[in-house]
DNA sequence: CTGGTCACCTGGAAGC
DNA sequence: TGCTTCCAGGTGACCA
């Protein structure tokens, strides 16, 4: 489920829920996850939420002297729930807050739980991460910059996140159908026009998502309703063999990298 | 540095 | 019904 709208209509639905509460319990039920959840992360009860952000894919809690590190993988998801819910097969790790339990769910065990007291900034996983698409840090100029030196297919250009964090699979397909571009052209070829329309269309669809998410979101975050509701609207996605939207094309798909790709061989140059 | 492949893990759908 | 195969929203590790 999550790419980055996932990922930040969780982080909405928790920042309000979670700032200024103390954490009073952790359960660890499954400390096998991509990497092993720590005794740190046991030791976590006694102190105070001071914030949730975001950084590309990773949910960043942050605990004063230090950060809880989550990210949802493949098949993650986040909810709120009354503490004492019973927990079901893959709910891997809780956090009590009071009347509050935060519960990762997470089938897959590709997600992660980690616990850093030094600076974000330095952390492995974040040092090295690209620049985050819905800021304005990420324009026209930025965009071809970043792609001049790249010769692998623009698609997967747009998912390498040390260039751009959090346009995942859906959405690198929705973006460049978006665009008008064929995602197997190379990177370095995308002219400074195309990473205009690119630019503009990334932070569309993703801005798009995170609308179609927010308004779903009630007592529980991260729900799979939300990605649903989006999908089902999708240009391209999941739609090999159906008429494209705009000119009834029959949408292909392509392997790039080991990932399917969506796009509409006509509307795409 | 780049770019390509593999690995991690479970479950659902499709095919026989 | 039951077995096999393929596919799934991510990304770090390792290799040339």
């Amino acid at each position: 489920m999550p790419e980055l709208p996932e990922v930040e209509v969780t982080r909405r639905g928790l920042a309000p829920q979670l700032t200024g509460r103390m954490i009073s319990g952790v359960e660890v039920r499954e400390p096998r996850l991509r990497w092993p959840v720590t005794q740190e992360v046991r030791a976590l009860p006694g102190r105070t939420v001071r914030a949730v952000r975001r950084r590309g894919k990773y949910l960043l809690v942050d605990c004063g002297d230090g950060h809880l590190i989550v990210h949802l993988g493949m098949s993650g998801s986040l909810r709120l729930l009354p503490p004492g819910t019973p927990a079901g097969k893959h709910d891997h790790f809780d956090l009590v807050l009071g009347d509050r339990l935060l519960r990762l769910r997470d089938p897959r065990r590709f997600g992660a739980v980690l616990w850093t007291s030094g600076a974000l900034e330095a952390h492995p996983l974040l040092a090295r991460l690209g620049v985050e698409p819905l800021s304005r840090a990420l324009h026209p100029a930025r965009l071809h910059a970043l792609a001049r030196g790249c010769r692998m297919p623009v698609k997967q250009f747009l998912m390498d996140a040390r260039r751009i964090v959090g346009v995942g699979n859906i959405y690198a397909s929705e973006s460049l159908f978006r665009a008008g571009i064929d995602p197997r052209r190379r990177a370095n070829r995308v002219s400074l026009e195309q990473c205009r329309r690119l630019a503009a269309a990334i932070k569309h669809t993703l801005r798009a998502a995170i609308r179609a998410g927010g308004s779903s979101l009630r007592d529980y975050v991260g729900a799979d309703s939300a990605p649903g509701d989006f999908q089902s609207r999708a240009w391209v996605y999941d739609r090999e063999g159906e008429p494209c939207r705009r000119c009834a094309t029959e949408i292909r798909r392509i392997a790039q990298g080991q990932r399917s790709t969506y796009f509409c061989p006509r509307c795409q140059r």
